[in-house]
DNA sequence: CGAACTTTTGATATCACTCAAGGGACGTGG
DNA sequence: CCACGTCCCTTGAGTGATATCAAAAGTTCG
């Protein structure tokens, strides 16, 4: 069949990575993503203290979550990339807690909470996924935090390198050992707790190693192995276990 | 009616500040919570690498999620008390990627996924409450990312207790402005990212300016105000706003 | 009563931060 | 097309918060 043939859709590869898909789930989730909408780089899709409105899915480009200490600091808490989708049960809560913007350029489709409704309803194995997605969010959300509390600046960035080519791989947005890293030096300081001078450093460190190479915004990983065992990635948290195609 | 009489059960407390609950629901929840066991301190409730199994339900004592980065550094992500329950959906994963264990002697209950899917399907406010639970627990973990990643170590220990009195609170478990903190000075090392000599000196900080006592594993909070202001402490992320009692 | 763990305190070391200033890239308006 | 502002990157020098090392005293528990 057309089992080969992959989909250029992002959250159906994703999905597809954990359970298997009738034709009808395919159809409904490409029904879901049609029409997305182009937003710019920089632009909030959910702000903190307001009502969070329906559940938003990262098509193209890159998003993140962050919030603001009351000292000033900034903190980025997850980044969002094709596939992903802010969480499936934000309905429930009356204000968000955090901010969403967008890293770069992006085409995003919202989603209903109707929508949500209905599909945990009529297609459980897309609801099973989307649950296991939620948990695999969480548990790199736990990871970072070991990031931050655990590991010297060079680890940091290793691991964050490591985990986003993982990442964009399963959804078909990394080139062998490249990937579009479309942040500011200032971003990666505020996903890894450190300052934009140190980040800097750090990466001049990574590439005088020979273990990546940095032009523009396209960040290409020269050596993953010793990248792994620098960062000490261990890539469990991902569950790529769960992954049928395995 | 009986609406005064405040029931023991810490999980039963949790919902009922978030959501109406029937008596039929109260009902199935003390069912639920009956018979728990007494397990030690420092005992593995679920091990990283290994099959989850089913879900914990924490009724007296406190655990705590953590795991050890490859360079031997230990990371705690999140402190379990009274009321709080591992996972939902924990059941879906093949394997756990991190280890919860017990911080003190506990009672706990573990309940079955068959359960769990019983009462997602019978009892919708139960279920509305639980899916709040689980938005509440991945916030406290985006707010503890915030706390290593932002925070100079008076603002993270002194955050920290904010948190742990508010949510003591909740399901009755602090006397006004005191709880046991039955943990070692390491553990908040590794649950801040800190020493545990920077801990010391930090808590004797906090002593000093009149902020907190600590006897024992006894902490009393002497200045809640002055700590939140210290903290930069903001509670949004708890959702205490979704709580139907306010 | 000894072994293992935890707390406590002092002295020293270091990783990462702060401050500072110049240069490049990009967009905008004259 | 050039001038200007803004933002980001880059690099150096000095500082400081927190880690590391070490040792003694207290605590817990078998």
């Amino acid at each position: 069949m057309d089992q080969n043939a992959r989909t250029s859709n992002p959250l159906i590869r994703k999905l597809e990575g954990f359970v298997p898909l009738s034709a009808a789930d395919r159809f409904f989730l490409e029904r879901i993503s049609a029409g997305p909408r182009p937003i710019a780089a920089s632009t909030d899709l959910a702000r903190e203290g307001e009502a969070p409105n329906g559940v938003v899915l990262i098509l193209e480009g890159m998003a993140c979550r962050h919030k603001r200490a009351a000292n000033g600091s900034r903190q980025i808490m997850a980044y969002l990339v094709p596939g992903d989708l802010c969480d499936l049960d934000v309905a429930l809560l009356d204000q968000m807690d955090h901010t969403i913007t967008t890293l770069s350029d992006c085409s995003v489709v919202h989603i209903t909470p109707e929508t949500i409704t209905q599909v945990m309803k009529n297609h459980p194995q897309i609801a099973r996924g989307l649950r296991l997605c939620t948990l695999v969010d969480e548990a790199t959300l736990r990871e970072w935090l070991v990031n931050v509390g655990c590991r010297t600046s060079d680890e940091r960035i290793a691991h964050l390198l490591c985990e986003l080519l993982l990442r964009l791989r399963f959804v078909g947005k990394a080139m062998q050992d490249s990937f579009d890293l479309p942040v500011t030096q200032q971003d990666l300081a505020d996903t890894t707790g450190m300052t934009a001078v140190h980040v800097k450093r750090t990466m001049l460190n990574l590439q005088r190693q020979g273990l990546v190479a940095l032009a523009g915004t396209s960040l290409q990983i020269l050596d993953l192995p010793r990248l792994k065992a620098l960062a000490g990635f261990k890539e469990n948290y991902l569950h790529l276990g769960n992954r049928a195609a395995a």
